[in-house]
DNA sequence: AGGTCGGTTGGAACCGCTTCCACATGCTCT
DNA sequence: AGAGCATGTGGAAGCGGTTCCAACCGACCT
């Protein structure tokens, strides 16, 4: 017969073999000053003969308190998703709080996720990244006490990490402006679903804001929208394309779409830069790969700063923790290989 | 002055207002059939008026299991484990586990993850990606009983999803010599650390393979290793292309690398494919875009299988637990457009 | 010598759940 | 009628920590 390993060793075995009361071990374990060196020393000694580790879950349970940080995000829509939670993970990383993960593709994945939370014991705080929470589930949130930080939305009850993304528009539609062009495409996403926000919408105002101040008329056939994935932004791309006065240049909403309109323009024999210009945004990695001009928004540093202030909440830093704190990331164009002057 | 919210409910609170003791609450909680009815519908009544949610804490501590399944990855070195984690994400996200995230990049955090895991409170099963545990860390984790699934790893303690790499390195040699190539290069991961393992070896035993049933002289200047990213394989590229008689193709352990060689082609102006075929490994996301041949690995599906598995494992499944289960997933060479026959 | 006082220490109570055991109830079966 | 038996139910014990309080100790005071 097989013998069982022995079950791990819990704080009173701790304290039997040392020849101590429990609370001499806790004392012990959690660095109290009020214990004599020798009995810590023999405490130590009897932790180290048993390989005791403390249970987290009980600890979790008397403490009130998880060591863990909740991180919902919509992961596998974009890669870009992926970059601001490498920033979070590098940050929990040298903390005490480990990075609980949720994933919500589908709408009531996301439901799941914020109940999960919402009651406050299984994490001790929150990072939101890309979405925002309905209003029900806010009020929830500052019920349970739960510190709680958007990374990449908006909300007034939440402190928040965001960019200027009417500027980030501005900035792209300048660039090509700069360069020349008059007819100037823009593909954002599709309206958003209640959970995201309007980022892509504040980007097309900044492209219409600049448009407008070079005196350039906003031509509606160049304004189109579809999901975030770069092969249904291929498919506008070529309508785009197909257009009989088609644009010499496209600014898309993201780089997968940036990338779409790449291919289409591959699909479609349309050489770049030298007859059409692409401006993405984002600046994920695929971006530098392929030489895309894009606008640079700093993801990593998005979820590593969002990180950073909620452990400060945590902390008690109630300075931050109150009204509407909101920290704007810088944005700049990255000049690359796929924009260059209009033909002609 | 701020009247704080009341403390969540407890199980107490909800037996109190229901006029029930606790042991009937946590029997309809955890829908026990020895339950009147009418009592039934008292407590359901009182839950809801409280607004009660369990202790996710307390179940756990009372139960032994967490309902967590934790994942140790080097999620910043690659991103084809990004693409292993969404596989994963997928299958816990459907199940009853939570994901526990934990980013190993330097030895130490490895090392503390392991840590982490090893009593066996905090997950109730443990998936290891693309890392292999050491001796010592292997002891524990089957002391604690906690069943363990590696992803892209072998390890004859454990249950395992990995790749033939002998054969996709193989599948690529062959590929470009039927291609006609015979002056074909090969660029590999650098020696692997103790806690990697040596995938790219297994791909340089195929890539000589392949040549030798070619009768293709290995040539040892045509081999060489280096880090994963993509940086490091340009300049080895670029060095393999100055060579006096340069490759007419490069078969590179990885897409990032194969990605630095297509860049040190464009740096030195030479053509790909009409001067220069290369070829990847792994055929994650930019590969597509990129228009790379590659020899495909089923990432996702390494994830997904692997949690697949693990969840076998959970329910009690001791077919698969018990001795070296492997779940070998076939590879294929995808021909894009980076391949081609050698000049002249 | 007796009283204070600060530093150590043991251990009970508690965190919120599950589970087991004892007990009550209303049946059926001799 | 009394034993036997499901069926429902209350509540104590236990999961493994932390914390608080009381007790103990020797040193120091008067």
């Amino acid at each position: 017969m097989e013998s069982l390993p022995p079950a791990p060793a819990t704080i009173s075995d701790v304290a039997a073999r040392a020849g101590v009361g429990v609370g001499t071990v806790s004392r012990v374990l959690n660095g109290r000053a009020n214990v004599r060196p020798l009995t810590r020393a023999r405490v130590l000694e009897a932790i180290d003969a048993l390989a005791y580790r403390p249970s987290s879950a009980a600890r979790s349970l008397s403490l009130r308190r998880t060591h863990v940080i909740g991180v919902v995000v919509p992961f596998f829509t974009s890669p870009s998703a992926v970059e601001r939670v490498r920033g979070i993970a590098s940050v929990l990383a040298r903390s005490q709080y480990d990075l609980m993960l949720f994933d919500v593709e589908s709408e009531d994945r996301r439901e799941h996720a914020f109940r999960l939370f919402d009651r406050g014991d299984r994490s001790d705080g929150l990072l939101l990244v890309s979405l925002v929470p309905p209003d029900d589930e806010v009020e929830r949130l500052q019920a349970a006490r739960l510190p709680c930080v958007l990374v990449d939305a908006p909300h007034p009850a939440f402190p928040s990490i965001v960019i200027d993304d009417v500027r980030g528009g501005e900035l792209a539609a300048a660039h090509l402006i700069g360069l020349g062009h008059r007819r100037i495409a823009f593909i954002g996403d599709k309206p958003p679903d209640p959970f995201r926000f309007a980022s892509s919408r504040d980007r097309t105002r900044g492209y219409e804001r600049a448009l407008a101040s070079a005196g350039i008329e906003v031509r509606p056939e160049y304004v189109r929208e579809g999901t975030q994935s770069h092969q249904v932004a291929r498919g506008i791309a070529i309508d785009l394309l197909r257009l009989p006065q088609r644009p010499t240049a496209v600014f898309a909403a993201s780089d997968a779409q940036a990338l779409g309109v790449l291919e289409a323009a591959r699909i479609l024999g349309i050489r770049v830069p030298e007859e059409l210009s692409v401006v993405g945004f984002d600046d994920v990695e695929v971006a530098a790969y392929t030489g895309l001009t894009t606008v640079r928004q700093p993801l990593y540093e998005s979820g590593s700063h969002g990180a950073e202030l909620l452990l400060r909440l945590l902390e008690g830093d109630a300075a931050s923790s109150g009204g509407p704190y909101v920290e704007q990331l810088p944005v700049e164009v990255v000049v690359r290989s796929t924009t260059g002057p209009p033909p002609g």
